[in-house]
DNA sequence: ATAATTTTTGGGAACGTTCCCAAAAAACTA
DNA sequence: TAGTTTTTTGGGAACGTTCCCAAAAATTAT
């Protein structure tokens, strides 16, 4: 490997000169030397050892990408993005898996320290959130919680979509609509309770009573559909149309209610929240709520990227869903 | 940010020590002089510079992945297999995505020489696995392809597995097997002329004639799923089974016969290739050939390391896979 | 042609470690 | 106790850049 040194010496310039020319910033050198110093730095292949060049200018161009798992789509979509727009702008990523573990956390902070790098990109869980305090490095919060950080973030607007999902059910004849939200408060981060304030509007706007029986709380996961399918399966009144807490749950739901003989959707409207990969492969197709999660991670990239190059100051983005028009909801006007 | 000299005043040893002690290494300083040290960095709560450190022992501790997409579920997972076992052993994983570009291999081998890492993991193409030569840092392959090639190389045994998933179908009275192959002779690295060799001595083994009918190349989609739908539905004599290319394309298939009234498993028995996360859920529940996807990424993890202390000479590694049984494989014997 | 100004170049220090070598301190030997 | 060996410590150089400042060269003005 050569250094800057060999391709002054080769050059003929100093090596205060070959740096000039080769960190870009190459004002205030000649046309011809600058020739000079490019010519020899390619007949040699010099590759420049960034080690060196961070050290000096406490600049690593490199990022840590903090999530909970790669292995989960949505998170994968997201450090894709990230990855596309740090790449244009010359940056790399450092990957990281939590499993929401607080000692990850801990760890994978301080090896943004020790690794200096120049932002944090994460997906903080409620105590992890504390920790940030101690780092003075440009960071951006992934996700819609922790409204009220100092920090950057970068969401969607999932609330949005399901005012979009429930008028679009309504559009399509459905009034007896059932909403599910998990046991615990908060999943991941999103406020459960805002999305019940959402469909009570939605009820009052179009003057619906409220039915407590069609709020259902199950598991955020498919075993939790397939609770759910048993449930209606029950029912005397039961809804036309659901609006799962997510596409596990919805996918439960469907693979249940097949079994239970639940035609999906001439006997039950479905809609999902976050449009897995497989919502757009089983049969029926589910109609959900689509998260912008390359979008996210592209927009969490440029935020870190401007507030480090001091473009910016902190906002946050809440992204726009989409409305994901497939086959698990049935049209019954008529 | 504190540096090691800051360490030492206050500890009041001199900056050598506190390395020896801070870098581990600390053979031959005296219990007490290492106590005082460790408290003193502790109060300062120093953290050290990997900057410098790397700079002067030519080491980062740092490994860069290169693969096609980490949005593809396989990727996500040997990228999770391998970052898992890294951290374990101290490294980080710098995260790209090629997405078969023959400009973006290059990219990110300068990448990897700049950024001073200590090793690659990479999934070659075929003409980037000459790039390679150039490169003389510790290279593992990831995948079945370029057996020949000088590096370390970790992928699956996948012709074990169509060799064991052909005989599954036949312990389940299955002769009328068709097999998929794709247009192209290898699909990422895939050489199917093997599987079907693989598939011809299976045939002699249970002295079944070869029908070229049941032999079929469609493309490795969904989309070539529902074509060899179509196909089979219009065949005289249909297979009773298939062996499909991989996962999508079993997938397609399910999807096209429920329309066309063919019935899985009871009609036709199918068997996918890669298990990826939809054929557990989809309806019915595909049996399939599972590739060790994490393990992948944790035994190339391991290799690299070991190639990159000296334990290890380069060698090729490949895993086992297993037979997924779930519900596509209907027993015909009786 | 000389002075003043601007442009271009080079030398040294610094970033924070680790490593080498020598010096100091401690432990042992006779 | 003095000499010898071993253990422990400290100082300086080095890794390869970038940055600061001054010097040299080129350009312009008088």
């Amino acid at each position: 490997m050569y250094s800057i040194l060999d391709v002054a010496k080769l050059a003929n310039v100093s090596k205060s000169t070959v740096s000039r020319v080769l960190s870009g910033n190459s004002y205030g050198v000649s046309d011809k030397t600058k020739a000079k110093v490019e010519k020899a730095a390619k007949e040699l292949g010099y590759v420049k050892n960034s080690l060196a060049s961070s050290l000096r200018t406490n600049k690593t161009k490199t990022i840590i990408l903090i999530i909970p798992d790669i292995t989960n789509n949505f998170w994968a979509e997201v450090a894709r993005g990230a990855q596309d727009y740090l790449e244009k702008k010359g940056y790399s990523l450092i990957l990281v898996n939590t499993d929401w573990e607080e000692h990850k956390y801990s760890k994978y902070l301080e090896l943004a320290l020790t690794k200096g790098v120049d932002g944090i990109l994460i997906n903080t869980s409620s105590s992890s959130i504390n920790q940030l305090k101690n780092i003075d490095l440009p960071i951006v919060l992934l996700g819609n919680a922790y409204l009220h950080s100092p920090y950057a973030r970068v969401g969607s607007n999932t609330l949005e979509g399901i005012n979009e999902a429930l008028e679009y059910l309504y559009k399509n004849g459905h009034k007896k609509i059932g909403i599910v939200a998990s046991h615990t408060d908060t999943v991941q981060g999103h406020n459960l309770e805002n999305r019940l304030t959402i469909y009570h509007d939605f009820l009052e706007r179009h003057n619906i009573d409220f039915n407590e029986d069609y709020y259902f709380s199950v598991d955020y996961s498919m075993e939790g559909g397939n609770e759910l399918a048993k449930i209606i399966s029950t029912m005397e009144n039961p809804p036309t149309a659901i609006l799962a807490g997510n596409d596990l749950i919805a996918i439960g739901l469907i693979n249940e209610c097949r079994k239970l003989n639940i035609d999906i959707p001439k006997d039950l409207s479905i809609i999902g929240v976050d449009d897995i990969p497989i919502s757009s492969i089983i049969y029926p197709r589910l109609t959900t709520i689509a998260k912008p999660k390359r979008k996210i991670g592209e927009k969490a990239a440029e935020v870190i990227i401007n507030v480090i190059e001091g473009n910016e100051t902190n906002r946050n983005y809440k992204l726009p869903v989409n409305l994901e028009i497939r086959d698990t909801v049935e049209n019954i006007t008529k």
